[in-house]
DNA sequence: AAAGAGATGGTCT
DNA sequence: GACCATCTCTTTT
């Protein structure tokens, strides 16, 4: 579930081209809620989704933006954790590159941010993120993560994005 | 610092 | 043809 992913490190790409964040809000979307992908059923689209726990669920938000989910319900299951923001570790200059000179915390407080702060697309869709190798995976660095999340029972954010974590933005 | 509206395109009805 | 798991810019406190 969702605080299972949180606070640990999301790493995409390879070589000096690497980029890396800790995940600091998460949400999750099970096939109960009707505002999940996986609500009607499985389509062409989400078909990840549905697929074995552990891999990357990528879409396209509005036409534009990207976003990374990570699934973790079994196969068939249609659950997963969609990643909201991550606080940068590595690869700042790179991800200022793709973002533009904004705030530390601007580069990746939001789903379509962290995506293009780390060059997540469609083609990432179904990679596994558990194993080794791949050009994108999530690792517990164990580093202890703040306790008692602000995470709402029901769908639909109606607060601003306010990331439980002390950043220092300048 | 906060609030509102436009952009933009794939997916589903 | 409508609906969005959003972002950015612009305007207002």
């Amino acid at each position: 579930m969702a605080p299972e992913l949180l606070g640990k490190l999301l790493i995409v790409g390879a070589g000096d081209r690497v980029v890396s964040g800790r995940i600091v809000e998460t949400e999750a979307y099970t096939s109960d809620d009707p505002a999940s992908h996986s609500f009607r059923g499985e389509t062409p689209r989400n078909r990840t989704m549905f697929g074995r726990p552990g891999r990357l669920y990528v879409y396209r938000s509005y036409g534009i933006h990207w976003c990374a989910n990570v699934v973790t319900g079994s196969a068939g299951d249609g659950q997963a954790v969609l990643l909201r923001a991550l606080s940068i570790v590595a690869g700042l200059a790179i991800a200022r590159d793709r973002r533009g000179d904004r705030t530390f915390r601007d580069l990746a407080n939001g789903p379509g941010k962290l995506c293009q702060a780390l060059a997540i697309d469609g083609t990432h869709d179904g990679t596994d993120v558990t194993t080794g190798g791949s050009s994108i995976m999530i690792v517990d660095d164990g580093v202890p993560f703040p306790p008692d999340p602000i995470v709402g029972p029901r769908v639909g954010l109606s607060k601003a994005v306010d990331v439980p974590w002390r950043f220092r933005s300048r």
